[in-house]
DNA sequence: TCAGCTATATTTACCGGTCAATACTAATTG
DNA sequence: CAATTAGTATTGACCGGTAAATATAGCTGA
């Protein structure tokens, strides 16, 4: 059985190509017999609109681009499932791109979608970024949304954490259980998200008069052996008591290099990390996570878009959903 | 700065469209230099060709689709991540679908791809399903490859992993770790890969003369509430020494019941299941799993699904890889 | 009876590419 | 010098829809 298009459905129902191409839009002068028979007709010989044609003639797609920077993070899939979720109701479907928190791969993504593949975007950003500049260009044609990691020097509309803040309270929560010697784990400096964490973590420390040791600031990598090499450094050297980790995977890295050494957790050093992981409370020990709202954000960061599609004028631009991340204190941080 | 189409380009240059065309596609009867000259013009009047125009007239996408039950399970989104990096080596761009194991879902789904929107699909399927003819119609025209989870009565490639042997060894295991009372459980029975995996239990059972009593057979559902009073009940009426879990959300509802019952793992009872989590190390207990190969599964799918797409004729419809999982001994079923 | 109106259906010109058929150009050959 | 040919460029039909403009039918009321 091979695809009908709109042309022979016409024929066979002796009407015109473009009242059977009524009956499948909403709001137009058709009969409503008509279009009952039409319908019917598409449905017994299997008949739907060709996508492309009409995507060349309306010039949208109905489409919208995802571009993650990880696929193997939960924080991510679950966001991915909140935008799925509401493009799905809306109708629309979802082409993902992962980065692998490459640039290049980023630029070359964006690059292709740049022609009515998608019709929106929705993004976090690849850590090692320079010149977003080519954004720009894009960002007056494509809708974009930013969520969790942004490029700060793009203004377009972003859905991100109160970083600053459950940094600060993860660090205070670190020092109220005696840590005074924290290392913060980081992956990207200079990723704004990066800094606004580490920022909460600087303060916390002013707060509570513990001075700062910058060999404490722990740069890490994307690459789990060099991680391993990194961490198990810093705990022979630097003798820290709290591990505080801005992202998921320094978490783990910790936990294994701990077990390595044989340090206790929480009675030799107390970690916490930034971490979407549903089962921190099956780790062990388990791990006291500043976790995110992950599948809410991704709805927060479709409806956005959404709304740009539909709505152009009712957005600024400048916009910015901040939504409350959870500090949720388990046994890593025990006294 | 708006979108230039081929029409303008070919004016700026004097030239025709189909010349213009050409100097986009590989072989074809173009002057080296007016190639030249064309591609650098595009690139200064930042030119692409449009997706949606040429797919239309080529009748094909290059784009896939890949459906599965669910994201936020690290088993599909490392699947995914093999499948994205293949596309992307390809040139093609990648649909992402969640069924959330619903049957509707999944036949919408594929019912809105069959028009052009994707060349193939790569499918896992949802467990409620009944009728699956409905995908014969399509599988003639749209290439289609399974994995992990499939329908045994569609004919068409699939990816899978050697269920049956590594649930008879991960059933052995408990055994010779001194397990007689071993819950088996799962979430659909019908659904092929629960059989099989089933079956692999029923085997080992019978190999070592342990009796078989079909309440240890115990049905789960894909709510972590209703899990949690099933196995929670389970645990007070059937006192099981060993639990065997078909899906990886089922080995961590089993810890948190196990938690909340003060039942002790491994000294209590055992537990091992099918998991892709790569931190179970991290668990408390270490949870040992039947690991599967999911990156490598979903490069192989994708691989496949391209030599269909490539070169239709040197693929058996009924081909099937089978790659081995392993069985993975940590403290959850220590003795 | 007929202009005017409403409701519905059709005609036709696109959308932006691709490709077969055709045209052109310059070089080669009888 | 005309005919052939190889190489390259152009024309025009087409992919499958959508929507503005236009046509048609049936009805109303002066």
């Amino acid at each position: 059985m091979r695809n009908i298009n709109i042309k022979e459905l016409a024929k066979s129902l002796n009407l015109s190509t473009s009242t059977v191409s009524r009956a499948f839009r909403e709001s137009s002068d058709i009969n409503k017999e008509t279009k009952d028979k039409i319908l019917a007709a598409a449905k017994e010989l299997n008949y739907q609109p060709n996508h492309y044609a009409s995507n060349l003639r309306e010039q949208r797609s109905k489409t919208i681009a995802v571009i993650v920077p990880e696929l193997g993070n939960n924080f991510f899939s679950q966001a991915i499932h909140g935008i799925e979720r509401i493009a799905r109701d809306k109708g629309y479907h979802i082409l993902i791109y992962s980065t692998d928190d490459d640039y290049d791969k980023e630029v070359a993504f964006i690059r292709h979608l740049h022609h009515g593949r998608a019709d929106g975007i929705i993004m976090s950003v690849s850590g090692e970024a320079n010149d977003h500049n080519y954004l720009n260009e894009f960002n007056q044609r494509l809708p974009l949304v930013f969520f969790d990691r942004v490029y700060e020097d793009i203004i377009t509309p972003r859905v991100i954490t109160n970083d600053y803040d459950s940094s600060f309270s993860a660090s205070q929560h670190l020092i109220k259980q005696g840590c005074r010697r924290i290392a913060y784990l980081v992956v990207n400096k200079n990723l704004s998200i990066g800094k606004t964490r580490m920022q909460g973590y600087l303060d916390a420390l002013e707060k509570y008069n513990i001075p700062f040791d910058d060999q404490l600031i722990v740069d890490c990598t994307n690459s789990y052996r060099k991680n391993s090499v990194i961490l198990k450094n810093m705990f022979a050297t630097l003798k820290p008591d709290g591990v505080f980790t801005s992202v998921e995977r320094l978490a783990f890295a910790t936990y294994y290099a701990c077990y390595d050494l044989n340090i206790a957790i929480p009675a030799d050093v107390k970690v916490v990390g930034f971490s979407s992981l549903q089962i921190a409370t099956l780790l062990n020990p388990s791990l006291t996570t500043v976790t995110q709202p992950s599948t809410k954000i991704g709805v927060e960061a479709a409806l956005l878009l959404f709304k740009m599609l539909e709505n152009p004028e009712t957005v600024n631009k400048s916009e910015k959903i901040v939504l409350d991340s959870k500090l949720i204190k388990r046994n890593s941080t025990a006294k």
